[in-house]
DNA sequence: TATTGTTATACTCTATAACTATA
DNA sequence: TATAGTTATAGAGTATAACAATA
């Protein structure tokens, strides 16, 4: 699938062929094929994609409310819920009331939980290999920096922006 | 979020941090966050992200079977057929029978819905935009480039693979 | 008998609404 | 009154099973 457009090279468009250059479908398309890879692989461990996502979310941006994780997630706050409380269960993550505000849960990696996506990363490694088979080492790090940038910055002001200014297209 | 990692510069590990370089859970956050700002651009159109997949893999990968396109969406065979008749409905895509076999539909772009996926890239631009903010022109192609050649391949032949002999691990 | 596509149905994921406690 | 989190519940997304047509 998706033949054409080997190495890097930016193609030129032809004449009348408006080459439209939107990675949107391609993300969706290859996160679906990386996730249903995923799932086999960390079903052992007791362990779904989405968890993976919020542990990652955690170790990468530290300690946060659990409004902030919905936000950062882009996930209802009621999902959060129930999210956590697996990744509680399993002692991978902490839930403490926040001094300041009482009505706050601070939630943060536990040392078992960090050593554990450790693991897990590990353990994908093969599914990865799978997806990304198309791309050298270099490629996948190329990959990953790009993702790991583009995935800074986040929603969480995005998402404070649509509260003051609902008019706001975000 | 996700702080750190500023440019390109491959970061080299602390002494005992072993730093994976996963990009899984990074592809399915990003995935998500395109998703939820596409789904309102896409609207007005009358389309939701999954056609777009849809319509882009048969652009890409021109007319297959609907067992194909399953194999290539990584989607159950029977969820093929409500997408396509979403989009068969909305003339956005053909499907006959195959002369050579008749049991097969043969699905393939139309000139409207070749059209019509075109006009929904661009309306995807200021999504798109949102979700790669921290990512310059230049690093947006790179990611493009990636994203387009990791697609390249796909798991049909691992269906396959699995259909010949059930006992690989795909 | 096996395969392509379809329909009917059950299960999972996600969001909306009502509730508790803090502020 | 408003906000953080929780619970209960309904809607959408996805897969499993039985069926029709063709090979």
């Amino acid at each position: 699938m998706f033949r054409g457009g080997g190495k890097l090279g930016h193609m030129t468009a032809g004449p009348g062929e408006h080459r439209e250059r939107r990675s949107g479908a391609l993300l969706e398309f290859l996160a679906r094929r990386m996730r249903l890879r995923s799932e086999s692989v960390l079903a052992p461990l007791g362990l779904r994609p989405r968890h993976l996502v919020a542990l990652t979310v955690l170790r990468e941006a530290g300690e946060m409310s659990q409004q902030a994780l919905a936000g950062s997630l882009q996930l209802d706050g009621t999902n959060v819920v129930g999210l956590l409380n697996d990744l509680e269960t399993a002692d991978l993550v902490e839930r403490r009331r926040s001094p300041e505000d009482r009505r706050r849960h601070v939630v943060s990696l536990t040392e078992h939980g960090t050593k554990r996506l450790n693991e897990a990363e590990c353990a994908l490694a093969s599914a990865e290999d799978d997806v990304l088979a198309a791309l050298d080492p270099v490629e996948r790090d190329t990959l990953y920096d790009l993702l790991r940038r583009a995935s800074s910055g986040g929603p969480a002001t995005c998402t404070e922006a649509i509260r003051d200014n609902p008019d706001v297209l975000c």
